[in-house]
DNA sequence: TAACTTTGATGCTGTATAACATAAATGCCC
DNA sequence: GGGCATTTATGTTATACAGCATCAAAGTTA
């Protein structure tokens, strides 16, 4: 982890992310107080109970954010991408962080400190609204998720994890194969099984020809069929 | 179902909602294009995929929201009490909603409009981040039942519930009957569990002296107990 | 008040999946 | 490049819980 918090020109011309909606002079603000740190592959960005360093923004990289329930065992909530945020709920909750965030891959973050971002928030409307639509839409998957999690069965949610992975990845230049590389663990973890069910399911899939799998590389061959594993649970 | 849109002076004196922080002259407005409504035990106020009427404030009652999962299961995901906001979630997402509400007593719900809603979250930055900090904290929930529900087995999953219910709705006079009477359905699908583990497991806690049962009236007697019970999953 | 429906209670059975064990393959580092 | 740790793979066992059936009690409607 290496940070630095000189200005970054032209960072935020990019309508992908909300700060598109700033003014000059918002960006000008921004972009004065925020840091950027770089975080190298299983590197954690923050941990369940600390208190939010500011909104912080995935410029770079991909990370996942996961809960530790009853024995330890962890739950992945969710999973980020380029232009993604994270640690904005926690600081718009007035709370301490609820998950744990780590980069899966090597990651660029910018945090805008707490103030600066309220600085913003009070001023402008658009980006306001911008975000609670953001936070509406995750609640609504989050309410999603927990009835994937609690009523499918292991084929259902392996099948949705990994529609899921393709959603927030995509694939890569052969339009088949999931463009992140997690291990059967994480994979685990994002489905709730074990990783031996996993390494199962995943087998069974492969035999079935709905995927392939070399390694850590994941292909999806029938994605209709992929899709009705998910559906019917 | 009764509607009414009738003024109704003086209904956001109180500052346990978030009206309080209305100018009087957007409590004037607001209170122009409300709409009142009743609503009978077991009526439905909206239907999953229903288009969001408006933001709706419960002025009385109470209510729960749940989704349909495989086979037609239901999970409640909320149980909303007096004062509590429901359907901004769906509205300020901008899509339909994605879960149904249905009154567990007699109600009483305001709707505000959509566009009445966007006039004063644009011009009165306290509400709307006060607005935003709830859906923060339903987010935080939200992710927090995700790995309850998955994570702790059925006497978990059951003392937690009631754990939620008396901290939504409190106790009665005698302060320890729980002040809401759900069937054991109801109870179920909170949980994440059949009706018939939901009333074996109340009489396993029953026969344990932790609560103590009379129909669906619910005395906790050991807090301490069904807490640990909650925790240890 | 009778007929019907819903809710609550309890026992039994089957099965999905966690837990455990072990081995092979892969990656890592001194 | 050899040795150790981690990850992946697969078979076996144990168990928590759903599913189902049955019955009693309470509530609802005609």
């Amino acid at each position: 982890m290496f940070s630095s918090n000189f200005d970054l020109e032209g960072q935020f011309e990019d309508n992908k992310t909300i700060f598109y909606l700033l003014t000059p002079e918002e960006k000008a603000e921004v972009e004065k107080h925020q840091t950027l740190t770089y975080y190298k592959k299983n590197e954690y960005i923050f941990k369940e109970g600390d208190k939010p360093a500011g909104m912080q923004y995935l410029k770079e990289g991909k990370i996942k954010i996961f809960k530790e329930g009853v024995g330890g065992r962890e739950q992945i909530i969710r999973m980020v991408k380029q232009n993604g945020l994270i640690g904005y709920r926690s600081l718009l909750a007035d709370e301490m962080h609820n998950g744990t965030a780590v980069a899966i891959e090597e990651s660029a973050i910018i945090t805008i400190p707490p103030d600066i971002l309220y600085n913003v928030l009070l001023r402008n409307h658009d980006f306001s609204l911008a975000l609670m639509k953001d936070l509406a839409r995750e609640l609504g998957f989050s309410n999603q998720r927990t009835v994937s999690l609690t009523q499918k069965h292991i084929r259902g949610r392996l099948a949705e994890s990994l529609l899921l992975l393709r959603n927030q990845y995509g694939f890569e230049n052969d339009g088949m194969t999931l463009k992140v590389y997690l291990s059967r663990e994480d994979i685990a973890n994002l489905s709730n099984m074990t990783t031996s069910n996993a390494i199962r399911t995943l087998s069974t899939f492969a035999g079935e020809k709905v995927i392939a799998i070399d390694g850590r590389k994941i292909k999806i061959l029938d994605m209709q069929q992929l899709q009705r594993i998910s559906k019917l649970g």
